[in-house]
DNA sequence: ACCTGAACACCGTTCAAGT
DNA sequence: ACCTGAACACCGTTCAAGT
């Protein structure tokens, strides 16, 4: 959308765009300056996102108790992405084959989820560490995350169901599956990956490679 | 060691621990303080830090550049406690069985491991975490590191030589299992245990079953 | 109803001055 | 050689005052 800098001074509520911010949709704002500044590598505070949306230093703090608070919110968003790729490549992988295997719709969830975090590991981040913000404290959070542990839970219990499993502990089937993959996206994000000898390059791959080592090992061998 | 408080007033160097700080090692004080304040779940900060070691807050800068060094300075020393428990793990699990077996000793570490993560988090996390500081910079931490690693490099090239591996690809394996090791210690760190049903009291219990379940997956089966 | 701008208590870091 | 204490530029947060 182009601004409108033609309506005239003075224009009345309707479209609230008129000048850059002070009367826009500050929250957004922020949110979104926060997102931005963590993906830069950078520190995400308060008054940079409020220098950012051309605010002063106290104005975010009409939309947000505390810095925590806008925390957990960029965190909802970023989540809101995560959760919204992962559903997507589901989705392909719904009309092949994948559909009747419930371990190769597990893999495409690993797989998924993998990719989002090597691509966004600043956003994935602000979504998994505990430091920022009680994750508890954010009732969107907690329902995105029990939706997609249910999901997985179910891809197991399909699995079980057909016979496809070694171990009928499934609960700890899911565990070990989240922490490799948790782990990975980790080992990533906090540089340990060069000394493992994993290139750059070599990242995505290896993910994949991670994965399969771990659904062959939990798969019946046939 | 008791304090000494009747030597003499200006007792000559030997023992500079005549007053509380103010000459001690003041370097050693800094970083333990930092840990003590990891420990207690407080922010470490330099200022902190000076201030129950007794001293002015600009005193820490004359032992590190900056509060990164302190925090590689403090990362440094939990690494030496971790790998020295780690070490004494092998060690107890050398007379027995696992001598025999590398599975059984890649198992032991993986426990060790796990088991200094769970009692000491924070620790932990100042150790592996990329934010605090550059892990490369330090030579310590690079050089122990690497000595780690080597050592389940061995244990896997152990077991595969005994056949005892499914797969060849042991580098593979070898990032697979750290990955579920550390994932496992940060979802701890982390606060993501409570969303997956995990409660205080079952963790280092699911820490075992976890890693059984990974080992049994890459083994032979017989 | 929302934002400004000054203020306060913190923090990392520097630097002259002290011993 | 090492430490103090004041200083500076930051940050989170509050609050009166403005529109």
């Amino acid at each position: 959308m182009p601004a409108r800098p033609t309506s005239k001074p003075r224009a009345r509520r309707q479209k609230p765009e008129a000048r850059p911010y002070h009367h826009g949709d500050l929250r957004r704002v922020l949110i979104d300056a926060a997102l931005q500044l963590a993906a830069e590598g950078a520190e995400v505070s308060v008054r940079e996102a409020a220098r950012r949306a051309a605010v002063s230093p106290g104005a975010p703090f009409r939309h947000f108790p505390n810095r925590d608070a806008l925390m957990a919110a960029a965190a909802e968003e970023a989540q809101r992405r995560f959760r919204a790729e992962i559903e997507a490549a589901l989705g392909e992988a719904k009309g092949a084959e994948a559909a009747a295997d419930p371990l190769l719709r597990f893999r495409a969830f690993g797989l998924a989820y993998l990719r989002w975090a090597m691509r966004n590991p600043a956003h994935f981040e602000i979504i998994s560490t505990g430091r920022y913000f009680a994750h508890g404290s954010s009732p969107e959070l907690t329902r995105d995350n029990a939706e997609l542990i249910a999901l997985t839970e179910q891809m197991l219990a399909d699995a079980a169901e057909q016979g496809l499993l070694r171990s009928a502990d499934l609960k700890r089937i899911q565990i070990a599956g989240r922490a490799l993959v948790y782990g990975f996206a980790r080992m990533n994000l906090d540089g340990h990956f060069p000394r493992w000898g994993v290139g750059k390059g070599e990242v995505e791959r290896m993910a994949e490679g991670v994965i399969d080592l771990f659904i062959s090992g939990i798969a019946t061998t046939d």
